[in-house]
DNA sequence: TTGAAAGCGGTACCAG
DNA sequence: CTGGTACCGCTTTCAA
């Protein structure tokens, strides 16, 4: 039989109450009431009852705040399946989510929202932040006033946030590399089409995929690095350009969106099964490229777990105080083919 | 607020009592009064409180009977890990389970530690069997005994079983040879190591690879498919004397263990880095074949969430009554090669 | 600062 | 077959 908080109420010769408000540090207990009950606790191992502590607060609503971007709707939408998984799994906590979503990368929004969220008596929030100032200063304040924050699926160093969970875009790009490489036989000449330089985890998939290929000494050329803006209309003509001007590439790797542009390119100049393609994501569309033969492999990034695995550790630590024991949770790298690619799980 | 069983009550004119023990089938209850309490509790989409049930039965305990084989163990010591997560997770449920491990696939034994756990009176049953018909009359007629029954990492069809959880072997071959054709270009001639053709899983995974090379007329020549009984020695010398045969061989594939036997003629040929090796699972030591570039992927089954899933269905079905609402659940087929190895998350 | 006690929602036993 | 009731372990309020 596991302790319970009475046995340790009789050792200490208190009574429940007291056990409670010393170990949760509610207050009103004096020091060495509450540091001998907490020795007790700790000498006995002592781990409360999730399912008494739900009961006994189900009256109690929190509130948790996330805030993620809107575009690429599959995409978080993904990650909102996740974040409700979670949530229904602790339903008896009387758990709250709101959600807000932006368009884009909105620091206006972002900060709005989250104030918003702050006035509503937020207990959490879990965030895809813009990587700016503004919201590091306002992250590192929600922390102050004992406000848990997580970092979703984008981070920011040093905001003492609690935790990040998402994706490790740097090892994500080395494996993009890595697959070619088997591909095309570790030589290849290559462009590579990225949304665009300033985005970081863009610019970390072209870092991871440059610094593998020159680690492991393949024979590789890189005949330009554009930008498309995530645009498929802009990636469209760009690859054109491209596939025209370097008659002999044999491959092109895709950090981010405008997937459709360069498949329409590919096609209209029939190299669709001629030139190697890697791309990120499992939007429906990317994974039909993959499915028809014409993108090789897509690397994927979990989105659903990022938002079940964070929502979790959020849970955790607002109803048991149990730290995340990580700083930062990279979800899984899913190499996808034409014949791994499933309905889902 | 969520509906409770009060509310129920009141509403139907009867007790708590009588509410529990229709919703539950429990007996003792007239069938129109049950019929008038499942009514209502229907319209207000009524969902028990897990939190108060776990509280309320905390006295019950309830044992859930797992078997599994103990060979390769670092196999299913991940799917112990799964298992043991998912157990914590209801911890307040008061779930036990009783681990047997058996070394094979050996009848003798399950059919012995299934009616040990008969005796002591458990309340589910978590198996890998093996595929006889002793054993798969065992499991219909746990069934019909109320035993619920999740067959885990292997199945039997037909067995009443209240579902599957595990892998695809056919798709694995299949996105084994997905993979080969991507590095060999699409032509490759091979020789297939098996560990046995009469083991069901293994013969599934060759079967799979070799439609899915026929389906895309891939160019392949399987110039033999050898049995190592997934022994090491046996598989050395097997592919010493293939390697040695076919001059020109530019593929292999291993459906089982023996990969390290596979591995010492590899290199002692020198031929490690020319010949295209691809395996199944994510021994420590597969890896470690993977990062020096000696196999080129490796198809890994998810077994830790194997674990999980079942345990976690099995407490569902158990605790709340939840059915499964798939018949086979098919864990995720992850292709892992040097970059994406990563420590576990 | 502390104790006592009333719940939270469901379960199970006993009495009728 | 049904109602009543005493828990399960924790939280929170009220009173001291």
């Amino acid at each position: 039989m596991a302790i319970t908080s009475e046995q340790i109420a009789k050792l200490a010769n208190v009574s429940r109450g007291t056990v409670d408000r010393a170990l949760h540090n509610r207050g009103g207990v004096s020091p060495e009431v509450s540091a001998r009950i907490k020795k007790i606790a700790a000498e006995l191992g002592y781990t409360p009852n999730t399912a008494a502590s739900a009961l006994a607060r189900t009256k109690k609503r929190t509130t948790v705040g996330i805030i993620i971007p809107a575009n690429q709707n599959y995409f978080f939408d993904n990650m909102k399946s996740g974040l409700l998984l979670a949530q229904e799994e602790f339903s008896n906590y009387g758990i709250q989510l709101e959600i807000f979503q932006t368009y884009g990368l909105d620091e206006y929004n972002q900060l709005k929202y989250i104030e918003e969220l702050e006035k509503k008596g937020m207990n959490g929030l879990l965030i895809s932040p813009v990587n700016t100032e503004k919201i590091k200063n306002k992250i590192i304040q929600l922390t102050e006033n004992k406000i848990p924050v997580i970092t979703l699926n984008s981070d920011i160093e040093k905001s003492k946030r609690l935790c990040y969970v998402g994706h490790d875009y740097y090892q994500s790009g080395k494996t993009a590399e890595g697959m070619m490489a088997l591909i095309n036989n570790r030589k290849f000449k290559l462009a590579i089409i990225t949304g665009s330089t300033k985005s970081l985890s863009q610019s970390q998939r072209v870092e991871g995929f440059i610094n593998n290929a020159k680690k492991r000494s393949h024979d590789f050329d890189i005949v330009e690095i554009c930008e498309n803006n995530d645009d498929d209309i802009d990636s469209y003509l760009q690859t054109l350009r491209i596939l025209k001007e370097y008659k002999d590439l044999n491959a092109l790797y895709i950090t981010g969106s405008g997937i459709y542009g360069v498949v329409k390119a590919l096609k209209e100049l029939k190299l669709e099964r001629k030139i190697c393609v890697i791309t990120f994501g499992d939007l429906p569309r990317t994974l039909e490229y993959v499915i028809e033969d014409t993108i090789d492999a897509t690397i994927c990034q979990n989105v659903f777990d990022q938002g079940y695995v964070s929502a979790k550790l959020m849970f955790n630590y607002i109803i048991k105080n149990e730290y995340p024991n990580k700083d930062k949770y990279y979800t899984k790298i899913d190499i996808r083919i034409k014949e791994n690619i499933l309905p889902n799980y």
